[in-house]
DNA sequence: GTGTTTATCGTCAGGCAGACGACTATGATC
DNA sequence: GATCATAGTCGTCTGCCTGACGATAAACAC
């Protein structure tokens, strides 16, 4: 039986993606510019409506992959190929959010190694990897691209996306989700410390990464990439928690 | 400019309360027994529809008022009145959630401490505190009331607000919003006993709150309700984050 | 008073994290 | 080829926190 649909205002319903990786040394989202009004031109995160037969998290995946060709890592699935990590993080649902309309925004937030060169609909001017803090910094604009916030109440989205990757590092094995295949204890250590914006102790780091059981698996190479001494390559292990978790340090 | 309504589906929006509060040494959370098909008679989370000029977390909070005349916690209110806490949860978007009709729902989580008697539209047999395992025990009815599970998705969102709780407990001060303004420090251990469903040494668990600063300030009165020798009362104080955390026991 | 209950203080050993020294193995530079 | 710079890896030491548990304190019931 249809129900009454005038027993309930109607919302449109859409996911925003954060998407974050980890690229010389700092942590950056992935922007679209904006083609339309409003907030027509202004820099804003890449998302769209949910297809009435979709669910939540499939939309989510959709629109990962269409702006950037990630495919999302399955949990089940054992061997880590280059998905991206994919969890929903928050619904926004403010009234005046979006002018045009009453829209619910369900954000969904990705983690993913730096490979992909963005895309948006094929038009590479119009998406880009920008440093988080510059995409939070307000309007002073000395020579930073973005002048202007973030469209919507993106910039709010995104801020906690960012809280919520920094959290939760630190208790899950999440930090190998930025990281290739395989990986060195000191990439995954420069993930950390672009995500925290802190240094951390590379003597430390090696005795708590390698000690945790499940965190880390040998692969039995070595990689020379970063320069130096011949580091071991590791694949990420099941452990998908932390305990004791990693402990990020003071301000 | 209005926006072209056929350029998306419509979806109607919901909240779902998850309100849990500690009784008898255990965790419940409250119910309300459908009076409407589908899934007419049977136990469910209050709930209802977002109205047109609502934020969430105001359809949340009039949801929780509605349901046990709560109010909610003011985070920026310095003075702990017994509001309760209330705080996003996730959101649920499976197309055949509802056989109706296509419904998002933004579940909520509130915790509150023990006192309120629930009521339904005032109908006092159509909701009731009921513990949290024997809500989420699938349909072995033996002696238990709910033979038949919760409706809809309701068992996971329950579930997922549990383990939110569990989870948060260890990390946050926000156990005390299960207690009353004041409170001993045998009642807090037993609020944590209760969630988790442990048991936990009175003596560590002493050390533990009394020496984290900011998380219990005395207030100078005593009370020997529990029995026993008299103890001290505290309020909560303004301490949010604990660090380090309260540590969970192991399985 | 004796027993029971709950609260509170103390002690001790083990584990883990921060600080930091020392050594190793590569490539770059002269 | 020696030297240097760079990164990685192994150890040591100290202090803090936790879990296990003994001991004492202050109420109530009989």
């Amino acid at each position: 039986m249809p129900y009454d649909p005038s027993a309930f205002p109607p919302f449109a319903v859409t996911v925003d993606l954060v998407v974050l990786t980890v690229r010389t040394h700092s942590l950056c989202a992935l922007a679209v510019r904006r083609g339309e009004s409003p907030f027509q031109g202004r820099w804003a995160l890449p998302g769209g409506f949910v297809r009435a037969d979709e669910d939540l998290a499939q939309a989510a995946a959709r629109e990962l992959a269409e702006e950037t060709g990630l495919s999302v890592h399955d949990p089940a699935a054992p061997a880590q190929d280059n998905g991206a990590h994919l969890e929903q993080l928050a619904t926004y649902g403010d009234p005046e959010r979006d002018p045009r309309m009453r829209v619910v925004s369900v954000a969904h937030l990705a983690l993913a190694p730096d490979l992909p060169a963005p895309r948006a609909g094929g038009d590479a001017s119009n998406a880009r990897w920008a440093p988080v803090e510059e995409l939070l910094r307000q309007g002073d604009g000395r020579d930073g691209e973005p002048v202007a916030p973030l469209a919507f109440d993106h910039a709010q989205i995104l801020s906690d996306g960012v809280e919520r990757a920094r959290s939760k590092i630190e208790y899950s094995s999440l930090a190998t989700a930025f990281c290739p295949p395989e990986f060195t204890v000191g990439e995954l250590r420069r993930v950390y410390e672009a995500v925290w914006g802190v240094a951390l102790d590379p003597r430390n780091f090696h005795r708590k990464v390698t000690g945790t059981p499940g965190f880390l698996v040998p692969t039995g190479g070595t990689t020379t990439r970063q320069g130096g001494r011949p580091a071991q390559l590791f694949r990420a292990g099941g452990a998908t928690l932390l305990n004791p978790p990693m402990l990020r340090p003071e301000v």
